[in-house]
DNA sequence: AAAATATGTCAACAATACTGACTTATTTTC
DNA sequence: GAAAATAAGTCAGTATTGTTGACATATTTT
């Protein structure tokens, strides 16, 4: 009942590697995202705000100047969503909106001072399990990681992931 | 504005890691999760299912037999959130339940075979990403990405995963 | 027999996403 | 300079997935 065709007497392969190792590693992204998020989220509950928040302090945090069509495209979700999210943490004092010098229709996002602290809270124990678990690994482990996750991002994402992503 | 406690005039560094180097390897996870679950979630259109349906469908299928009680700790959701789309894949014919031969109260879950069509279907796509990822690496890195993953899960799990992941 | 366990269910609520429609201000194009 | 395109904001309605709290049933353990 439950074969199927990705089954053979021994083990299908994709790209020489075996269905069971593959079907580990998907397992443990969900098993890694599910504690990586747990830190954050119980920090987000004091200020009453959720996953969506967190998001957008981070992108800003690392991107300061932020437009909002970059983080529409950076979280993939609509207007609509971000709009709500993103009043709240205006309204809040953590985000302040300029005025584009060259383009006077955008709204350039920025980081209040307890914006910046939040983030910084936020990305702290995230940081730690990340160095966590590259502590046990030699040099050039970091490096592979980032390669590694960099692979499971779409080809036709990989520009613009690498031009938010590297400093 | 931006500054915090974090920066010094060279790089903070937590366990030899400059955090430059962290915090790429922070947001490649978040845009590698956003991308990894992309591809099911379009199929699961289909069916007017989400995630959740996903995630029970798959470790359904991966533990045949899998208790209710052993399903609410994998996901950590509560059993009001499971019911709801437990519910829905048992009425649509892909999942069914057998009571515990030893313990009778318990539930067994297993798939139907459209269920595990429908698993099959939806972890295809991941697993040629995974393997795609892994392709250009030599062997033992698959090793390396499953230990990666597999230290960002708390500690206190990792006992529990280890049991659900290894098969 | 009483207590604990495994599961199910009702109701209300919250966060985060969606679609569709429409507005305002500004910049670009013809 | 008028028309079209772009950047952003907003209103209204809906869906998914999560939460709490309370309570019911069947079965097993003490």
């Amino acid at each position: 009942m439950t074969d199927s065709k990705l089954k053979t007497p021994e083990q299908t392969k994709i790209a020489g590697l075996s269905d069971e190792k593959l079907f580990e590693i998907m397992e443990l992204f969900f098993f890694a995202y599910r504690d990586f998020t747990s830190d954050p989220d119980e920090i987000l509950m004091n200020y009453s705000f959720g996953r969506a928040h967190h998001r957008v302090l981070h992108f800003v945090s690392r991107n300061p100047g932020l437009r909002i069509s970059q983080l529409l495209d950076i979280l993939k979700i609509t207007k609509q969503s971000l709009g709500r999210v993103l009043r709240q943490l205006i309204e809040e004092g953590f985000i302040v909106q300029k005025e584009g010098e060259t383009d006077r229709r955008q709204r350039l996002l920025f980081l209040t001072d307890s914006g910046s602290e939040l983030a910084r809270r936020l990305a702290e124990p995230q940081l730690r399990r990340i160095a966590a678990a590259l502590k046990y690994k030699g040099t050039g482990d970091a490096a592979f990681a980032r390669e590694f996750l960099y692979s499971l991002v779409d080809q036709q994402e990989h520009a613009k992931v690498k031009a938010i992503v590297r400093k």
